[in-house]
DNA sequence: ACCTGAACACCGTTCAAGT
DNA sequence: ACCTGAACACCGTTCAAGT
């Protein structure tokens, strides 16, 4: 019984407890929020998988909201930003879907970028290529710096919408749209004389559709209307 | 030492423990909420306020989301709706600004509303409301349903993006943002020239400016842009 | 049916102490 | 400087048992 020293010489037997730094720290993150879901992101199970203590996390991260922030810069690496030759409208709204369909698979890391905004190279790299697309849309370049808060809040907040409906409970978050949807479809024609006239419309489309539409008419009124002096 | 008997027949020692009920509940979420913030708002709190454990809210309220949604519904009732003789135009801006600055004063419950819809009276009104107004700005019906849906996603979202900000921790999100507005100010215009260039627009304008003109480019985008088939 | 105590399984963050 | 154990002050939700 001489097997699996305790204290072994050779560096194999576990990856040696690798030295804490933050990017292990967000390495981490993405790994547990890929296998379980933000809401497993936390500093105590984070320090699990690290193999220390949670306090040792708060000499690189100041919180967990600035921990939630780093992950989603990270994650936003995959989302596309090489420069295309196509028509620049329909390469607008590619590069924000691809940001939205990216953030629907977390939809509680969407939540979170709202209040917390990335700071990081992934972000940056975002917000110059959709001025650059705005620009090439013809639009005046102090709109498109604006334009671009509202696409990206757009964005953010129609994959934000969508948290509890999707991953964790698919119960919860269903039953509350069921309940707006019951009371649209079932309004007085007395009372809401508007909302029972457009029942139909306003439960209709797919998200996809209702995120196409969005960005065009995010567009088209990003491109006509004046800022203020 | 007799005063003070601890089981008295006075109705008045306390409010005697009314019994539970939704309403009453509901009823206690608000004060919580006005005195200390949606963070205080939890089933144990109310619980303690309501003189009981926990386990009996749930017999009325099916979880904490279900009873934030219920509480803004509530708040909402604050949000005048009288119908107006004004510019409907300027109607439907006042209106969400109204709406907008009271999430404002709870930008966590802001963050709540964006999942968990509510689905009250309140927020029928509010529907009915901006439905009339877009019609009376002349937008057709099925664009004004899907364009009601844009208009309080953007009012949600703006009010829920100062959540950590205002209330609660006014040094937190404050340091996320300004780590941003830093990044776009030092950005380099070898690797991002548009924010470069930009960066002035990008970081200027108050919260109010802001908002004024993401709600006139979503109204003109919503009249001017056409409904898939 | 309604209500409850107690338990289960967690949280974020701080602080004094160690190395 | 970096790291940590332990503590403080909480959470949501469920369940078996009572009335």
């Amino acid at each position: 019984m001489t097997g699996r020293p305790t204290t072994p010489r050779g560096r194999r037997e576990r990856p040696a407890k690798p030295a804490l730094t933050r990017e292990g720290i967000v390495a981490a993150a993405v790994a547990v929020l890929r296998a379980e879901g933000l809401d497993k992101v936390t500093m105590r199970r984070l320090a699990q998988e690290l193999d220390t203590g949670p306090a040792s996390l708060y000499v690189y991260v100041r919180n967990t909201a600035e921990l939630h922030a780093a992950v989603l810069d990270e994650l936003l690496g995959t989302v596309g930003t090489e420069p295309s030759d196509g028509d620049p409208r329909e390469e607008l709204e590619r590069v924000l879907m691809a940001y939205t369909t990216m953030l629907m698979e977390h939809p509680s890391l969407a939540r979170s970028a709202l209040t917390a905004r990335p700071s990081g190279p992934h972000y940056l790299n975002l917000i110059e290529t959709l001025l650059g697309l705005l620009d090439a849309c013809g639009v005046a370049p102090a709109r498109a710096a604006w334009g671009v808060d509202l696409l990206l809040q757009f964005a953010t907040a129609t994959a934000a919408e969508h948290a509890g409906r999707d991953t964790s409970s698919p119960a919860e978050g269903g039953e509350e749209w069921d309940a707006l949807a019951h009371a649209l479809r079932t309004a007085s024609d007395r009372t809401h004389p508007h909302i029972a006239a457009q029942a139909g419309s306003l439960l209709s489309g797919g998200p996809g559709q209702r995120m196409s539409w969005g960005l065009r008419a995010l567009i088209n009124g990003i491109e006509r209307t004046a800022l203020p002096d």
